[in-house]
DNA sequence: CCGTATCCTCCACGATACTG
DNA sequence: CAGTATCGTGGAGGATACGG
């Protein structure tokens, strides 16, 4: 197979445009992010109940991701000085938002969720045809 | 302020549901993978124009993530055998459609960088309010 | 031109223990 | 209940050098 007469430099790209999606998930692609808005989406929420309801998270993972989402504007937290103490997390405007986008996300990922596990054993098919193919997750 | 009667536990939450979201950015939240692809997105394009194109990527990552992205179905290697070899990238419709939801994330960054960016300076103020506020980028 | 191979660094995250 | 403090680890990613 020739290879086709290139177009010239298909031109500088503006890869410099996608430096925002980047920073998106510099705050969001962290392992429990996710997780804790969707969670929070649904209403107020305590501490006790998100460790229960985003599971495998460490108490102190759960904190930091909380202080980042909230320093960055998408959770609210609210302390009642009751006895024993009362701390809720609530979403931002700006979180919900981000939720809906987030669907965008999923309902690709769900869509081609097939297509991309059959790539996968096509490709490492093509790499090694002779080891066995390990049972892949997913 | 005394804290509202709570509405009873906030039903276990989909959080499963997320996963899926996981998924997706366990292949795109690396460092690289949205730079490629929305360079690639714009048509063929060779190993080298992918290198100064993405800006600051070493050849070992490029390489690393382009063969990622050839795994699981999103990206096309082409090698014509030709001397001296030229390899072409192209992606996939799969991922010109993640392509295409990848912009809903870019707008609601670029609606919400000014919250964000407030968010901080508030924040950071209120944990410290002494010591002068770094510069920060973004 | 298009990669691989090695080595090294840094930090996100986990485990565990302690506290107002 | 809602956290902090401390230590330890794996793996993503950078630097550099070599190869078909």
């Amino acid at each position: 197979m020739a290879p086709p007469p290139r177009q010239e430099a298909p031109a500088p790209a503006d890869v410099t445009a996608d430096c925002t999606v980047r920073h998106v998930l510099d705050r969001v692609g962290g392992k429990w992010s996710i997780g804790i808005i969707v969670a929070a989406t649904r209403g107020p929420i305590r501490f006790t109940e998100l460790e229960r309801c985003v599971e495998g998270i460490s108490r102190r993972m759960l904190t930091l991701t909380l202080r980042n989402l909230e320093r960055d504007g998408l959770l609210i937290r609210t302390v009642y000085p009751t006895v024993p103490p009362r701390v809720e997390y609530t979403t931002t405007d700006m979180a919900r938002e981000l939720h809906d986008t987030l669907l965008a996300l999923t309902h690709w990922a769900e869509r081609h969720r097939a297509n991309i596990a059959a790539a996968r054993v096509a490709y490492d098919r093509g790499q090694h045809g002779d080891t066995p193919p390990e049972q892949e997750s997913c």
